[in-house]
DNA sequence: CTGAAAGCGCTTACAG
DNA sequence: CTGAAAGCGCTTACAG
């Protein structure tokens, strides 16, 4: 079978058998040296590897997981909401490279707050037996995900907590990085601040919301409830809502929006009408180009960044056997002025 | 060993050994019921359902994998330039619904333009066994995924031809597109137009800029080699050298980039100097808020969609067995306008 | 329609 | 330091 050549014809996959005849030594001198045990005589040791390298060996991680007391395959599942909106792009760049780092590769999967299809997702990285998970959730209750944390799948929320369920958590600190955007627009002299709010069932959207109220609260000004648009998921939905508030016969004069393409479609529907010296806007999450908008866009800015690195280093501890008490790691925000956020209100407007 | 409850203790996962065991048949029964063969009787069938959701059972890919004929993983790979670049993120996500559909996860991965991470990540890949690859290549020499091909692992080459292999391959009309971008910022009367190049051994960055030459050829114009500048990866990268450019006693009155981060820097240089009435600017690849920008940024659009969507449907075909010659699709390119590139040469400044 | 035996490519546990 | 046997969780190939 083994003919000391390296061409087999189509199909052929050298396995450690081939190796070890090849090299004319046992099937567990190679696995030997394939996974840098010591005691190997050096010659063999050569032989092994020139053999395997004739032959392109590659060895099969499923096969070795299968047998491996720990089972691992190597393979941590990434699962967020949207791998082509930059904010996950970016915590899943941060989770690759210190997974590349350690030889382990990286699933990933967007749920776009679908809770079935999280489901769906989340099943299949059992089955893929993946030895751990970063996850921002689009469903509410996760108690479901209980019977792989027990199997001994270690789960690491970002973005969001978990809820019914006890696991490592990275979130930013929204509510404050909201309370302080809002609280500055208060100080210009508005008091007419719309919201611009994400899917009411998602916690950051939740949790930006009662930083707009705790803003309000601490300022004496009270929360007029036609300024609040919630479930806005995307550019056009903001766009069209942000257009139908500055219509309004009293218009709000500031706008404070919970997420990055919520702020796209105000700025959109402000330029369109000429208001951009006009309304203030903040955004929440900043976003490339923010700066070179006219006026430049006012934000509170998130570090996804360290979120992933934070979450890939609470995962990979937990692979390597922490049991310690879960742990949650907030991430500060950072308030960056660019001019939209710092438009005073024009006495004009500010009719009550 | 099988108690008929639930909860199994820290560490228990169910296997078909034991479903089997709780609901009185045979492991193969078993099997059969989980890969949905029709040939079980109906009670024995509900019966095998029933104990696997009791046991939350769920099938291990890596186990079947290893005896199955096909051994297919049910993963694939889809590895990119740079998953956190939106043109990047876009394929990914064409792929991961295509794959999804198929109940196929998605191993991810950037190689950064380091031909050596594409060798590490592709080796990795290897050892897991996926069922195909699509690759956008940092390499220039791709032979030495001759062995991979030959096991039987499809390879599709999205965005960069295969060199020294025979592959199918997904390109954007790069030359095309470039040309006529050019082409139009000469009939605006532009004749020093420069020439923002990412890598020199990036395919895409070659065909750009013969898409710039072959404009001039057509036009009789010629090229000035210090208008051309080559080699820019960054958004900084390029706002210096456009700041040089500009700065020079007698600048070139109009500038094509191309790529997304180059035009970038291309308007921050222009935008810091007020010439964004002055200088033409044209780039390639769409980004958001493009439309935003005073002017809007013209660009020649690639459609990063279609590309994942077609890059997926051959991978797939060929993953069910389609041996026909490799196929080469170009994804055509389009231009949009919007005020950045309709800027005409302003005669005091056209000195040659 | 159902099941007992063998084997996928590896590692474990053991003997020499 | 080296190797033969057993077994990981499944599917194949076969017998009933």
């Amino acid at each position: 079978m083994v003919d000391g050549s390296t061409g087999r014809g189509p199909g052929f996959r050298a396995t450690m058998k081939d190796v070890a005849a090849l090299a004319r030594v046992s099937l567990k001198t190679v696995s030997r040296v394939i996974n840098d045990e010591p005691t190997v005589n050096p010659e063999l040791a050569d032989r092994v590897r020139r053999a395997a390298s004739q032959l392109h060996y590659q060895p099969n991680f499923g096969a070795s997981a299968l047998r491996r007391r720990d089972g691992r395959s190597s393979t941590i599942a990434v699962l967020l909401e949207d791998l082509s909106n930059p904010f996950s792009a970016t915590i899943y760049r941060a989770v690759e490279e210190m997974a590349i780092a350690r030889g382990v590769s990286v699933l990933g999967g967007s749920f776009d707050e679908d809770p079935q299809r999280e489901h769906e997702i989340t099943a299949s990285m059992s089955r893929h037996r993946v030895d751990g998970v970063i996850i921002a959730p689009a469903s509410r209750d996760h108690q479901y995900l209980r019977q792989e944390q027990m199997a001994g799948v270690p789960f690491v929320f970002v973005d969001r907590p978990p809820h019914l369920l006890d696991a490592d958590t990275v979130l930013s600190d929204s509510r404050a990085g909201a309370a302080r955007a809002v609280a500055h627009l208060i100080s210009l002299g508005h008091r007419r601040i719309a919201f611009l709010g994400d899917l009411d069932t998602i916690y950051t959207a939740q949790e930006r919301f009662q930083g707009y109220r705790d803003a309000h609260v601490a300022a004496g000004v009270p929360v007029r409830e036609s300024d609040v648009a919630r479930n806005l998921r995307t550019i056009d939905a903001a766009y069209v809502v942000v257009g139908r508030l500055l219509d309004a016969p009293v218009p709000p004069t500031a706008i404070f929006a919970g997420q990055n393409l919520s702020t796209i479609g105000a700025v959109r529907a402000i330029r369109e009408r000429g208001l951009q010296r006009r309304v203030a806007l903040v955004g929440f999450d900043d976003f490339l180009l923010a700066d070179l908008l006219e006026p430049g866009v006012t934000v509170v800015a998130q570090n996804p960044v360290a979120m992933g690195r934070e979450a890939a280093a609470l995962l990979f501890a937990r692979i390597d056997g922490d049991d310690s008490p879960s742990k949650k790691k907030i991430v500060e925000t950072t308030f960056i002025t660019r001019g939209s956020g710092e438009i005073p209100v024009d006495d004009r407007d500010n009719r009550l």
